[in-house]
DNA sequence: CATGTGTTGCGCGTTTCGCGCAAGACTCTG
DNA sequence: CAGAGTCTTGCGCGAAACGCGCAACACATG
């Protein structure tokens, strides 16, 4: 493979990096090629996600991986977003708040951001994206290492400024969540996180969609305590609710816009 | 003028920013117009700034309105780069950083990011963005309230994680500099934190292109300690450098591809 | 040398774009 | 109520950009 075309592929996307925006044609001059050559490494830079295109060009994407935005995004997008309405419908004006990482209190964040004064505390990277730069509600983050997949805080650093702050709300995401054994997460330091959080918290709200129900995907458990809503949608089986309204959970199934179905 | 256009632009937004990507067609069916009319919204909300049109459609443009993002980031861009660019030269794989908020140390993050193994603490959201996702470093945000200008945390839960940890490199940026009194911020909040930030670390970098130099746009002071260097570029005058190394600040001139000048 | 992979330039038909124009809807004003 | 002004909309048209297939070429490998 000629590294020529690497070579420029990677200029190309350096170049649009740093300016944020690059014509098909400039770029054909300044590599001396055709624009149907550069046409197509746009679209092969698009296709790996590190480039968007525009009419005549192509311009930077900002922020994330493209991976954690569409891929896993509109994995049950609409659900997430019925989800995160619902939950920002429940919250009142002047309120602290706590924010788990994940997407669907990503999709929470979005929702909130019209909802005025309100004092946010969040622990993913995607919530702190979603209010950066509004007026009205006041964004801490917590602190602690960054994980690269969930884009979540972990760490001594996160607890010790969580064991400093108690909350009206807290609302928290899955990789799975069972009646018998709360919320299942790939990694212990996750799970211990989400105990305190709840404990720092007057109400817990447990955001999952239908597909998280019943799912046993990782061996870290953090128990739901008693005082807790799960907040579903409406593809959840009726065993699945029951299972944890059996144990005293309440649960709330939304639809797409937002609206208690029951 | 009729609020049905101005009601059918903003529920465009509205849909572009909840779905991420909305084509010209699927919109002017949704909203039974031709998809001229369409184009007309689109390139009207382009020049707004609140979309990026696509071939065939539109796309949410992430983040804030093109102010902070373009202008803030374009004003000495190419200088920011440079400097950026020798400071990532003077790290060492498998140190432990600390990387300032602002744009300056933005682009350093983005230096970083081709670097290896590292460790990067920092209390700018701009950082953060930059180096989330990446495998072979581990980032650590700092916590703290998040500045909405700025995009910078503060307050007593980011001194508090500071005070638990020590840096083999700090990288600051700033308002202002001068020889005399230091770095000025607008904040004493600020300030305090910069102060603290270079007590944590055995050396410390100041990151300020050429306008920064002997600007005093606001009254809060954090004093420049003795081993620290001053890196700026190449439009900075004599004058402004002598003052600096006259007071015993090693000063570094850079060009914008990041090789030192003087 | 033959083979295979990857890249490039070119031509083609298709889609999208932007613009000008005329018609319609609304507001304001006399 | 009439008339002027503003804004918007649909339509038609030429221009630009797009994607695709084809043939030629470079380069590495067996």
């Amino acid at each position: 493979m000629p590294r020529e075309a690497d070579q420029r592929r990677e200029a190309i996307l350096e170049l649009a990096h740093t300016t944020g925006l690059a014509s098909v044609e400039e770029l054909s001059l300044r590599f001396d090629v055709t624009p149907s050559t550069i046409r197509r490494d746009l679209a092969r830079l698009q296709q790996a996600g590190s480039l968007a295109r525009t009419y005549g060009g192509a311009m930077a994407i900002n922020g994330r991986p493209e991976s954690s935005l569409r891929e896993r995004f509109g994995e049950a997008y609409e659900a997430k977003r019925g989800l995160a309405r619902w939950a920002a419908g429940q919250v009142v004006t002047g309120e602290s708040l706590l924010l788990d990482a994940g997407t669907s209190t990503g999709a929470l964040a979005h929702e909130l951001r019209r909802m005025g004064p309100l004092r946010v505390s969040t622990v993913g990277l995607t919530a702190l994206q979603e209010l950066a730069g509004l007026e009205d509600v006041e964004v801490e983050c917590l602190g602690g290492i960054l994980r690269p997949v969930s884009l979540g805080f972990v760490g001594p650093v996160t607890e010790a400024a969580l064991e400093r702050r108690t909350f009206d709300r807290t609302f928290l995401g899955a990789d799975g969540v069972t009646a018998e054994d709360g919320i299942c997460e790939a990694d212990e330091r996750q799970t211990r996180l989400k105990e305190l959080m709840m404990r720092r918290s007057a109400h817990v709200y447990v955001l999952a969609h239908a597909a998280k129900l019943g799912r046993r995907p990782f061996h870290a458990w953090a128990p739901l305590p008693d005082a807790c809503t799960l907040v579903t949608d409406e593809s959840a089986t009726q065993a699945d609710v029951a299972a944890f309204t059996r144990r005293g959970i309440e649960v709330v199934v939304v639809d797409s816009t937002g609206q208690r179905r029951s």
